[in-house]
DNA sequence: AACCTGACTTCGG
DNA sequence: TCCGAAGCCAGGT
């Protein structure tokens, strides 16, 4: 396809579904390099509120929150447990419950 | 016009 | 297993 990495990183971040998350290396694999975590993360810093994207629903491959606490994190904290997400005790979200597949959705 | 900086992850020793 | 280096690349300075 004709598209770039970041028309496909957008889609793809739409998609994820409420109720679950999706890491950046995940993203960018599904984006087409696996190695561009990086250029996920300038997606949504520069486009996530002009594109109306489901920015909380990202996360790093931890399992955590990337944003700096006073820096958006106890946001997206809040947005994800609205969801209905639960944080671990140290603050993790447990993949096996939550993350999200993006090649699912080509079935 | 270089150089630095990230909401990061993978790679190689 | 662990840790530094590499990869990524648009914006800001």
């Amino acid at each position: 396809m004709n598209t770039s990495f970041h028309q496909k990183v957008k889609y793809v971040i739409k998609k994820i579904p409420r109720g679950k998350v999706a890491t950046y290396g995940q993203i960018a694999a599904f984006a087409g390099n696996h190695r561009a975590a990086r250029q996920v993360a300038w997606v949504l810093h520069s486009s996530s509120r002009k594109d109306k994207l489901p920015w909380h629903r990202v996360v790093n491959s931890e399992g955590r929150i990337s944003l700096r606490p006073n820096y958006g994190y106890e946001t997206q904290k809040e947005l994800l447990k609205k969801e209905g997400i639960k944080f671990d005790e140290n603050d993790r979200i447990d993949f096996k419950n939550y993350l999200w597949d993006p090649w699912m959705m080509l079935q």
